[in-house]
DNA sequence: TGTTAGCACTCGGATTATTGGAGTGCTAAC
DNA sequence: GTTAGCACTCCAATAATCCGAGTGCTAACA
């Protein structure tokens, strides 16, 4: 069966009705709209065929239909389609460069939850492919040294490194000078054993000690994957009885906001070049948000900066508006971090 | 009316089985207790007697009694004091010392979540009393500034200062060795506008460019308190009915666990020489928590780093053990962080 | 052929009765 | 001071009832 035009017009009406009420929607319902003028029983017969084609479900016989997973792919996609070339209007967010990086994105997900009145969630931005600025040892005390390391899009790092015999003065500086003379520009990624192990060789006959530091050194930059995971507005879904009503369910999907990983692969944009992505319900593959949509969009705050943001709620979400907020804010981050500083900046 | 012995037995009794239950306690569960021989009828004297007293509740007539905050009060002030000379027998948890801080804490408030079955939380440690130890300003490019900072207990601020006209290297020796001469040693706290005139005075001619070192490097000292909350085991209030079924109440109680300043104020120990401190229903003074019991300890990490732990629970809580593991915890944070530096404690 | 009115039927949710049992307070006897 | 006995209360769980929104189907109509 083909999707006409009348079919697609009575889709989004059940959708966009479902979505204010969360009811599933009968056919009474939508034959008094104004724009489609049809009786309740051609109605009748059409959701017959949308519910054939998988587009919408009766949740028990003689109830109202409700979208399917499948009906929400649909009209999301088309919505994409549509959304492509349109300009938002959203105020202006009160986004200025921080120098604390987890402030910003502290304020972004606060932003987004409480105008969304969704959960939402930011990682932190991963800079494999940023480039080595800069690096320091000092000494602290006889025994402690500290290694600073400074990345492009100024991202530091500091490594408290212990030493039973420390170093002197002299042995600090020739190793700062070594350290900024090889490492100085290569990515994060570029930094790996063979580097490390090359510079060893150069550091000659202390390479004792040095190549303590160095490993440390080679340890705090490349640094086991510590992309944070923010959230805010976990309570938001308390507003959408159908993901609250059962305590059971609200428990597991609150609880789910409180582990780390699972946030991670929800964000996950495998397999999808645009930089907004809808999963719905089943395709979350997580059991306790089968009853959710997650919209995810990258961000880009130059330098090779990149993190996600996601907005979770239930499948009635307001997608048209949730897409709609996402663009904008990525794209005022863009112009914030990138704009007419065309080099790079923090 | 006096609180005799029987009284207070059969007080405790009730709490306890509350406790176990979070059922009201009828005369004939208690009667049946072999420790005291007496019969319900007997026992629902005394039961009248205790609820005139304040210390015991109906919730309705002819339904069995729960404590009152009064007697969960009396309960847990004369529990610690029992509890005082105790040895606890908590299995080792795995303490060691992290570089990051952040980690640590995480860590902490997890297995604290994991072991009690309650809402936890803690602060990252403050430390006005802490030391300055090392400082160094470093010129990452021809506009911009590293400064780093590190204060005893190897906690480690940087900052990013962007100059108009940068200074040269002569000029940041210079001033490196102005700022750790001048500054080592002293408490954050004693670092205040004073010094920092002082400093821009003794900085001579070109005062002009350096004083906006020091404003930055004053600023990034003294940053605004940016104390930090770590929770964990939010969703463990769903496993206590008297929480959780009303969805509003849970709603409201998870989102107090998002917020900071609310936690804060509840980990204030103002008020209370002792390490450990409850919190009962209303004493909280916050609205949503008028359900709930709050325990909080400080932890010490030695060097003027000091913290705090809360863990939230149901009145219902189970004071003893929830006790007995915040002392076992704070005591091998003792162990940990200070071994061998018997002069002060906790 | 597509649309519509009409009608019998279904089913979930809300509301109202019904019941059982745990618990109390009181009294009188030990 | 303690206890057995009894009448009474009230919640919570279960069952019974009702209501209405919504459906599918059929037959008539344009």
């Amino acid at each position: 069966m083909e999707l006409d035009d009348r079919k697609w017009t009575i889709l989004k009406a059940i959708i966009q009705t479902y979505l204010e009420t969360g009811e599933p929607v009968g056919s009474r319902t939508i034959s008094k709209m104004p724009e489609l003028n049809l009786s309740s029983a051609t109605i009748r017969n059409e959701m017959s065929d949308l519910e054939e084609m998988g587009l919408i479900i009766q949740p028990h016989t003689s109830s109202g239909r409700i979208p399917s997973d499948k009906g929400y792919r649909l009209y999301v996609d088309r919505l994409m389609e549509e959304k492509e070339a349109e300009v938002s209007q959203m105020k202006q967010v009160m986004i200025s460069r921080q120098d604390k990086m987890e402030l910003l994105l502290k304020q972004i997900v606060r932003y987004l939850a409480v105008n969304t009145n969704y959960a939402t969630m930011i990682t932190s931005p991963q800079y494999h492919r940023t480039k080595l600025k800069f690096m320091q040892l000092s000494i602290v005390d006889e025994e402690q040294i500290l290694a600073t390391v400074v990345a492009e899009g100024n991202v530091v790092k500091n490594r408290i490194i212990h030493m039973e015999h420390g170093l002197n003065r002299e042995q600090v500086l020739q190793l700062n000078i070594l350290l900024n003379s090889r490492l100085n520009g290569l990515t994060i990624e570029q930094i790996n054993l063979s580097t490390i192990s090359k510079l060893k060789q150069e550091a000659g006959i202390q390479s004792d000690l040095i190549s303590q530091v160095l490993d440390a050194v080679a340890d705090a930059i490349s640094q086991e994957e510590d992309v944070e995971v923010y959230t805010s507005g976990a309570t938001n879904i308390f507003k959408y009885p159908e993901l609250s009503a059962d305590t059971d369910k609200a428990s597991g999907l609150i609880h789910a906001f409180e582990e780390k990983h699972p946030l991670l692969s929800l964000m996950d944009n495998e397999g999808s070049e645009h930089a907004i992505k809808v999963s719905i319900g089943s395709e979350l593959q997580n059991e306790n948000m089968k009853d959710c949509s997650v919209v995810t969009a990258s961000y880009d705050l130059g330098d090779g900066m990149y993190g996600r943001i996601g907005i979770v709620g239930p499948k009635r979400m307001d997608y048209d508006k949730v897409v709609g907020i996402l663009k904008d804010l990525t794209g005022q981050l863009d112009e914030v971090y990138r704009n007419g500083d065309p080099d790079k900046q923090n």
